[in-house]
DNA sequence: TCGCAATTATACCAATTAGTCTATTTGTGT
DNA sequence: ACACAAATAGACTAATTGGTATAATTGCGA
């Protein structure tokens, strides 16, 4: 009895709380999609509501603004990223951590789980360089894979004179390159192929490797 | 006397003709400017007039829509490199001529000569997809690349397992790659540099070659 | 100087959209 | 059944912006 009722008194809130972040997923979530398909731009609020299938103003009571809904979309992406390299094993080698995880991230990208960030939208940008949650996840997977890179160069499975910096953006890039969207359009090769086809690009390059 | 007339009957309508195009002319480039560092929702009419220097009216007098601005603008750009691509010499290496045509779009993109599309903005994409001008100038360069590509696969210079259309993609796509933009952000490489830098990533791969 | 055409500044309209507010409904615990 | 909190639909505001209309100004040829 009385621990029904201690039980009931804690876990209402904790059951509210649960509801609270159940639904406040699935907003990142449909901001992530539209984001990834229209972009920030052209995303409206009224859209994200149609999509999470909430009324508008439910929206507003948890994201006080549209920067703070793409914002918390964009730190959920990294953060799942830095989730993801989390599962990666850490005796493998350097350049299969990289590779699998730019796989990932592009396998992301055509799920369209990954908002893409506007080129130079000054509003967002400034928004998500003075948003401590972004750029600690961020500074967390740029050191992880900064990590990874300097060995895989150690172990001379990334060319040593490359910068790594010049190595992370490239890979960074994958996530948001328009290669993978043009060939799904010519409807000629599976998603797997493509990744495969821009992976290799990526690694190899365009010349012909080998004898 | 009468030649007088004559020309100056003749060279009238010339001489305004010749005004209207070095006009237009200015338009597109601040068009392209405007499209290249905001992307063309964020990029206002208003904006338009005012990097040109003269009124809105004037601007619609010279082309009815914003739609029709950032079309102009695609159009030319295309055109401009179809133009480079021509001055090109008949005689070089395939792998040569692909070389200079990618650095030269790159070059354009760093100097915000190069407007890039938005990714999926639907207004825009389909009044570029019905817009005989751009089609035909889009299919002039990639008949023109498409030519080189088989060629520099079968003088085993490009990877000839590659698709062609994989090739083309992945070139066409260093016009609008963050990468450049992102090294330079770091201040740590000088233009010429980082295009080295992007051209042997696209080309070699990051992974090490030779011995 | 006059007259005409082009250009400009500016006000304006209509549509879109971020964000707010209110009246109503829904659901839940007692 | 009742009370209360949460959520909703939808109207509304304010700001932006594409596009237009107008009246004044400029420039140029005769």
């Amino acid at each position: 009895m009385i621990e029904a009722v201690l039980e009931s008194k804690q876990s209402r809130p904790s059951f509210k709380q649960q509801m609270l972040e159940a639904r406040e997923h699935a907003i990142v979530r449909a901001v992530n999609r539209l984001l990834a398909r229209k972009g920030y731009d052209a995303m409206t609020v009224d859209e994200v509501a149609a999509e999470v299938g909430i009324a508008k103003a439910s929206l507003y009571s948890h994201f006080q603004s549209k920067e703070a809904l793409a914002t918390a979309a964009m730190v959920a992406a990294i953060r799942s990223a830095n989730t993801y390299f989390d599962t990666l094993p850490a005796d493998a080698d350097a350049i299969t951590k990289i590779k699998c995880a730019t796989r990932w991230s592009m396998e992301q990208a055509m799920a369209e789980n990954m908002p893409s960030l506007p080129s130079q939208n000054s509003a967002l940008r400034t928004a998500l360089t003075t948003n401590p949650a972004y750029l600690d996840a961020l500074v967390h997977m740029s050191d992880r894979m900064g990590q990874w890179i300097e060995e895989a160069q150690l172990a001379g499975q990334i060319d040593p004179a490359l910068p790594p910096v010049l190595v992370f953006y490239t890979l960074l890039a994958r996530a948001c390159d328009p290669v993978p969207e043009f060939l799904r359009m010519t409807g000629q090769y599976t998603d797997a192929q493509i990744m495969d086809f821009v992976m290799h690009t990526c690694f190899a390059g365009l010349k012909k490797n080998g004898p």
